[in-house]
DNA sequence: ATTTTCATACAGTTTTTTCTGTACAAACTT
DNA sequence: AAGTTTGTACAGAAAAAACTGTATGAAAAT
């Protein structure tokens, strides 16, 4: 097998799994091409550089420069160092746990919130308006409705902050302890 | 207090609720507008046709259709029925802990299983090229180099594949138990 | 059987998001 | 101090997503 075959064959192997990344990584609101970055620096030999990237994904280096803050801020990526080095150099975070989580509290953390706090207004909003003393009935009927209406949300909510106070706090990981990996042993055929 | 005044201030009310839902609907995968949408079948005094909504949101009816059908697929909508009406009617599902189960699941499960499988057939193909005969040693190494990598995320994947069976066996509501909505009194004042 | 009503597929338009090239400030080199 | 190099802000271009109006087929009413 010539160098270039293998080259070739370690290249088509990087790919299936990279392509499958960019499918999903939206899920971590990040774009598609960003999510191809990210697997450009993951299987990268060493801490790549801006332009590195930039060379490598055929993207502009602005591009490289934003995409990386946003894999920064899910922690995908980390800043390195290296003795010599200008540039900035940046790796993947090897903790996956870490990014979901981040994630996964950063987004539903904050409408729980949000929403609970909007919520709460909304139904001081509601009993006020219906204590009102020449309140036309329908509007109180109606008023008493959506109050019903949000109570089921309310218990959502609070029920919602707990699930992420279970991942904010690493209980979950009492529940669903972390995997660790398997060290791949380099066998012989 | 007249009329006018009185439907305005639950306008008002509804209002705040309904713009904080729009602000965070997009973590179902939902955009803005049809989180509107959903608000304005949330407050509805009864199901609600697609000429209504059209009406209430002063957007299009096809948006209406296609707005209606994603919040279906998000369990966030369900179809009614009324004796002598024709057209179809809609109202918001409930249950909340639904939906959120349902988008939960429906991404993360997906990912993690594709991603599962992409990450399994990459490790095959760079562990026969591994064992190639006449393989060029810095082949072989980023080979060895990128296997360390995907292990990693497979212990991942795995755990993963464990937080959305907690969700979709409910397993998660002996953990953290459902709210149940305190029934909200008519209090005087 | 004909007509009316309804939901939605589809093509084209509008809006939003993503990407690029230029410009510039900060940090480093000489 | 003058000159490079580097990262990113910003405005405009390109691409993607959302929205609308028309058209069509299915179901109900006449």
């Amino acid at each position: 097998m010539d160098m270039e075959e293998s080259r070739a064959r370690l290249e088509e192997a990087r790919e299936r799994f990279v392509h499958e990344l960019t499918n999903h990584i939206h899920l971590y609101d990040i774009s598609g091409s960003v999510g191809r970055l990210y697997g450009t620096i993951l299987f990268a030999e060493n801490p790549m550089t801006l332009d590195e990237m930039a060379e490598k994904t055929g993207m502009s280096k602005t591009s490289m420069s934003t995409g990386v803050r946003a894999l920064s801020e899910a922690n995908m990526v980390e800043k390195t160092w290296r003795k010599g080095v200008r540039k900035d150099l940046y790796q993947t975070d090897p903790d996956w746990y870490k990014a979901f989580a981040t994630v996964f509290i950063k987004r539903w953390a904050e409408a729980a919130e949000m929403n609970q706090r909007a919520l709460l207004e909304t139904k001081a909003k509601l009993e006020q308006l219906i204590q009102e003393e020449d309140l036309e009935k329908e509007v109180q009927e109606q008023a008493a409705h959506d109050l019903e209406k949000l109570s089921e949300a309310e218990a959502f909510y609070d029920w919602l902050n707990e699930v992420t106070n279970l991942f904010e706090s690493e209980a979950i990981y009492s529940i669903i302890p972390k995997r660790t990996k398997e060290s791949p042993l380099h066998r012989k055929a």
